[in-house]
DNA sequence: ATTTTATGTCAGCCTTGTTGACTTTCCAAG
DNA sequence: CTTGGAAAGTCAACAAGGCTGACATAAAAT
């Protein structure tokens, strides 16, 4: 059955809603994310929008532009996808020579992934539509908010997505 | 040009963060928000796989669940798809049993949907499992995360989403 | 009586995910 | 040096879940 609320959002009362969990509160976090994560990605889709592209190629340009050289195996823990579906997205960024794809010294095997200056170009402006809507969101939110929400995103992470995300937090650029 | 991170986030200086936003700390959330709705989106999806069911299908039975005897249209308007696009679904779920559509009595052009016996016990455990996560996140966070975790993805999300998001909010059940 | 609205349905397409099978390249261990 | 296995690429087939366009029906609204 669901809970009662007796903790609403109106009131305040900050040191109890952590032993008090209604399901309502948790009810609206879930519905918060929902909603927010299509605000989220509705900039760069409309941008990619008629372009031959869609969010796959957005989430590659994204982390090959997070860390230059990294290897297709490594993209493809990150995204969390299979290396055939990560593959036909690359291969048409490669084509189209937004994305350059280097044998690797050490090991040849290793292809080493880079964006080139019209890649770039695109995940820029790919990345400042969304750190636009972001630092609105902050802004509106105020300074205290930034924290509380990634805290609760980190630990709403599965392990693994956690460790990917901590070691990219770690090398800043 | 990437900004250098003069506002790292192992200092503090929450009252500056409002103004001096680097580039930097706005990739971390949206990071973050790509990691942490993994995380969001897997336990359902795990439970839903080997059904013939997938995140389409969660998302109508909790609204439906959420607003018992919701029309189509309304139903539409919250999901942002169309109605070709959750008729299939919809289809699936009253063939299965799980949703029933009843016709409007004052208006008989409209379907009004209710969960059966037999969805309310799917959409439960979907929605147990997405809370248990939900909860799990909140109190690791500590409850002065919850409110700016909200409150950040509540002014990430588009004007329309922001509406449906408050009206849900408010009834309560 | 006509138009508009709400819904449903058919057909076809796209993106992005999946599995399975197979090849090539090439490092590294025997 | 040979060989096993890892890294990468490719082909084929498929599924989920979006989309558009076209069309049908019933009922409400004008």
């Amino acid at each position: 059955m669901v809970q009662k609320m007796e903790n609403s959002q109106g009131g305040a009362s900050h040191s109890e809603s952590l032993l008090f969990l209604t399901d309502d509160q948790l009810r609206k976090g879930i519905e918060a994310m929902f909603f927010a994560y299509r605000g989220f990605t509705a900039d760069p889709d409309r941008i990619l929008e008629g372009m031959d592209y869609g969010r796959a190629h957005h989430r590659a340009l994204h982390f090959i532009h997070r860390s230059p050289g990294t290897t297709v195996n490594n993209l493809l823990a990150i995204l969390g996808v299979t290396k055939q579906s990560l593959n036909r997205v690359l291969r048409g960024l490669i084509e189209d020579d937004l994305v350059e794809s280097r044998v690797g010294r050490s090991d040849k095997r290793e292809r080493h992934l880079f964006l080139t200056k019209k890649g770039a170009e695109l995940e820029r402006s790919l990345s400042d539509a969304q750190r636009a809507r972001m630092r609105a969101a902050y802004r509106a939110a105020g300074p205290g908010a930034v924290q509380g929400f990634r805290q609760v995103l980190e630990a709403m992470m599965d392990e693994q997505a956690r460790r990917q995300y901590q070691s990219l937090k770690e090398n800043a650029q």
